[in-house]
DNA sequence: GTATTTACGGAACTATAGGTACGTAATATG
DNA sequence: CATATTACGTACCTATAGTTCCGTAAATAC
């Protein structure tokens, strides 16, 4: 199923670096942040030209959305397969901590979340993007939520605190541990912090 | 002390509103964003000419640093002295929630934090706005710092977690609250949150 | 009055952003 | 070969940002 095949294409082939447009895009938004960053900037560090992206994204927004896409499926998934995995509640937390502290330096990711920046500048952003955006945050409060629930039936969650308020609640402390990265806050306290934060599920 | 008499100056007297636009810029920033707002719409909202801006202000940077000294003295002072009330610790601590949940609509303000945004937006700023920032988020560290060494002398707050550490914590939990805030969620719902992460403390 | 000083603001200027028109190159088909 | 098709990228377009030039107005000093 699919047309993955080579179907003898008519017109010219297309030589632009999809993948690699898309990366540049994606780190360089990610490390100097999504508004930081032209289409012109991309074109010159890919190598493509402008009208080839253009006819590739459609547009900066365009653009933006096929980078989050990307995000998501790099960092967003994984991190929601901690909270989908079948462990117990605190070895949970305690992935959750060593996931967002990981080091940036070894694999050469730039430090803070691409999600988290472009959330910030989420009114800076065309309407796509901005859509894509608010899914991919409901997606994130959701993935919470059913690993609140789930821990909640086996007894390892307090049943006092409602289950979209702790969802908000862990949204709220990943985002600020990113941000705290990115301002070069060492990840050792940044660690600390998390820790902290999580006591009260204790 | 000072001069502020009218020594009958020489020249054309000044008719541009200072005041006027400094109130313009700092609700314009709060509400819409720092970086979504131009001289310009400035200039349009406020009566203002845009040369006049510019003499009073000398740039767009010197603009956005009156406006934080501004919004300093509006806002973060009222929390600084929540911290340095000679009240018991967990007074003080439903004193910021109290002042961080507060009401907006009423008192016509915008929902978040202007600082918060600021700093969220940091690299967009010009330099003098880049170092009035990271100065007023020392400043505002120094103050939680100072408030929780208060508390560990009087045995209210755990000796186990580093005071610096704290600090950052309720700096977190602060900005939090404000960027959800921002983004519609209730207050009642804000202040839930804030409750859970505080109880750490308890 | 004239000279001096200071502030005023319309109309530029420069840089950069997102976006595209259009002539050309590279392929398949007949 | 000619034709149709598709992609290429230089050079441009428009909008808007921050910023300033400069002729003019309004005051004091002589």
């Amino acid at each position: 199923m699919g047309v993955k095949q080579q179907p003898p294409m008519r017109g010219r082939p297309k030589t632009l670096p999809r993948e690699r447009v898309l990366e540049t895009a994606l780190m360089s938004y990610w490390a100097e942040g999504p508004t930081n960053v032209s289409v012109r900037d991309i074109c010159l560090k890919s190598g493509a030209s402008k009208p080839g992206v253009y006819r590739e994204f459609g547009s900066d927004d365009g653009l933006k959305i096929a980078v989050l896409d990307a995000y998501r499926s790099a960092v967003l998934v994984p991190l929601y397969s901690i909270l989908s995995k079948d462990q117990p509640f605190s070895e949970a937390v305690d992935a959750l901590i060593l996931f967002t502290t990981q080091d940036r330096q070894g694999p050469g990711l730039p430090d803070g979340c691409l999600f988290v920046a472009m959330r910030a500048r989420r009114d800076e952003l065309g309407e796509g993007a901005r859509n894509k955006i608010d899914q991919m945050r409901d997606e994130t409060l959701e993935n919470y939520k059913t690993w609140i629930d789930k821990a909640k039936s086996r007894n390892e969650f307090r049943t006092d605190t409602a289950t979209d308020v702790a969802a908000l609640y862990f949204d709220a402390q990943n985002g600020s541990a990113m941000r705290l990265q990115k301002e070069g806050v060492p990840n050792a306290v940044i660690s600390e912090v998390l820790l902290l934060a999580f006591q009260v599920f204790r």
